[in-house]
DNA sequence: TATGAATGAGACTTCATTCAT
DNA sequence: AATGAATGAAGTCTCATTCAT
């Protein structure tokens, strides 16, 4: 999907009728759609918008879509499940310390979500979630429990490996993803409109340098381990 | 909640007889207001729905705030303020073991905020920010950055008193105070899809915990501690 | 409800924001409504029409009729069912002759129905019955069955009494419900493109009277009436 | 029926190189368009339908039809026509007893229209024949009035050969042609939702039979027969 | 000759806002 | 002060029609 939208000009921006691009089409629809979905959210969207920013007219949407939530659903799970299967595939072939592996989790997160159009999905989901309990329900079993559990396989194996001390790794899996979760969100959102120096990239990792410090197993370390727990 | 609705009401442009009656209404339509703008965006907010939540008629409204938009941050504004004007003196009359009190402004922060349709502010700011310019800059200046200085003085009382080790108080404060956002946007937002167990308060307890860890001075902590500091 | 359209001006036209009339707005639309959904039909109405023609806007139709089918329902149910039940009372409470009873109900219809904004409803179920499975249905069992029952009743009335000769009530029934239906149907359709002479109860009494004198015992009839009974 | 489009093809506009292909073509599309018309009415249908009904795309309808409009026409002009011819013959060419005439003519229109599409084009002219005036004109001229006279001619035989009574023709002819077109009428919208026990052809014999018998003349027939001419 | 992707005018419907009462 | 009937701008969606291929 992704070649056709490699062709001579993605907008192509005039009036008219122009050579047809069938297969092109949607995928282009989709990106203008995550573009400005995530800008605005659902309804401040205007499907005109989306129309105009794929270079399309708005008759050309609804030939590829059945409606506009149809387009929404489709802006999350074609944009955001392949993501999910290069990390899995990529933290199952790693072999090597944890905390380093956490490290590039996090640099690749910024990368390939943060500072790109996808960073609007999380901001989008979080935003809809109640007005859209289908999707919801279907992006946090397909999206937001499967990265879980990834992390939680991370820390298992950190524990296991002696480099992690004892903890609940689903509890500290969650602490590992919130900082993620909520960069892209205060970046889409009120991040602009802070005018306190901030750099995304230097957050996530004294986040992580904090969290993996406590998480990693010293001499010293003995007391403070049992309160990490969850007690329910 | 309703004392600040006995300030001269700012919002109240005429005057009138039954003092009860008339100083109520702003405030108890900003309750509502918040109730349902919390639940729904503002977008899908019908006012018609804040109206009969607010056991007025759509009219009545209007009679208090001049559109939909001025109610949005009027709600902002009067339910948020005092809270924040609260934790400040709260803080600064403060003497004791700092790490302590961020234990207590956790378990605060679920009480009064996590746990009350407070706790839709932060969704809803983080949702509309870009559809609300205005709002979302009285936002960040009056809310987001004062809750941060204050927990950039508590870093430092920390590293002054010598319980923190050396770091960047701005950083480590954004560190404490993300997740506390993430979890009450969390909690508006995709929670109730998802169906692995998770109690908020333990989420908080274990990031801070984590994060205190990664904090504290310990005979042990010298080297990772350069990591700590922004490069930019 | 039509007491209240008989207030001062039933369209007010002028723009503006005039007295309310709660009560009356809503037979008044149905009236609109009729008159438009029997000229054009349900699809090529625009509701701007009905409501122009009714004197309000666009946006009060929807204060009343939650679309704009259930408004073509509320002008099938509410013009057309008080018409039944009178008919009906005044079958009950008549006695004597039952040909010179058909001969009023005939005057009648072409009076009550045939001359009057009624006489779209049968042109319209006709129409639309297959986009309105629901309501054609209901049109079917709550008016042209009832009606049907009535005529059934008349016949075996005369049968009864020696004046009709001995047939099949429920054909014979359809035989003299069948032009009065069609006469109504013509008159909104393709009459006004007719240029031969015409006039409604002139075809409708030479109707009844073909199938009086078809159906009235006589020293003469006896052979023919045989093959009136339906095979089936 | 397909033998017409063999004729020089009044709407198609160029000329072409397949013969049969080539001729096939238009007949094709108003066969289906006859079909879908007739169960959707006019507005409801979709050209997309129709194409798809005849086995062609879109595109291909528009060169042979200027619009939806013109194909309209061309189902009425094209399908109907031929018809009127052939029952015109046949009534011309017919010598005996006209009652038996007529009950052939009954059965020959429930067999070649009623049972099949055919009987759309009634329904679907009545129900469309104010959003289509020139139309309107055209059937009434070219179908309905040619129908009538051939009715006409048929009661004046009657009358002539001192079969039927003296009686106004136009009138007679009227009240047994309503029957025919009521039956189709009924067959293509309620019928379906009517859970009577019903037989279109034993309503057009009852029908045909009463109105037969209030024809013909006998002994006893002298007293009602001054009523049943038209006054105007 | 035939296609079907693309268009855009136009329809229904919603709802913030107004204002006579 | 309060109401709620009425409005109309604006948005989603449909589909007849066009035209490059």
């Amino acid at each position: 999907m992704q070649p056709k939208s490699a062709q001579p000009s993605t907008t192509t921006p005039k009036g008219g009728r122009w050579r047809r691009r069938k297969h092109a089409r949607p995928a282009e629809i989709v990106a203008a759609a995550l573009k400005v979905f995530s800008e605005r959210g659902f309804n401040a969207t205007r499907l005109d918008d989306v129309a105009r920013s794929a270079g399309v007219s708005k008759g050309t949407v609804y030939l590829y879509f059945e409606n506009k939530e149809a387009l929404f659903r489709a802006v999350v799970a074609e944009e955001v499940l392949p993501q999910i299967a290069r990390v899995e595939k990529m933290v199952d072939a790693y072999s090597g310390d944890m905390a380093e592996l956490l490290r590039q989790l996090v640099e690749q997160w910024w990368e390939t979500v943060g500072e790109s159009p996808l960073s609007g999905i999380p901001k989008l989901m979080m935003a809809e979630a109640s007005n859209f309990p289908e999707l919801a329900r279907f992006y946090v079993d397909n999206v937001v429990r499967r990265v879980r559990r990834i992390l939680v396989r991370v820390v298992e194996r950190g524990i296991d490996d002696g480099q992690f001390r004892s903890c609940d790794p689903a509890y500290v899996a969650r602490a590992l993803l919130a900082p993620l979760v909520f960069s892209v969100v205060w970046r889409r959102s009120l991040e602009q409109f802070d005018s306190d120096p901030y750099d995304a990239r230097t957050f996530l990792h004294v986040q992580l340098e904090l969290t993996l410090h406590g998480l990693t197993r010293t001499a010293a370390t003995t007391g403070a381990s049992s309160d990490d727990g969850p007690r329910h």
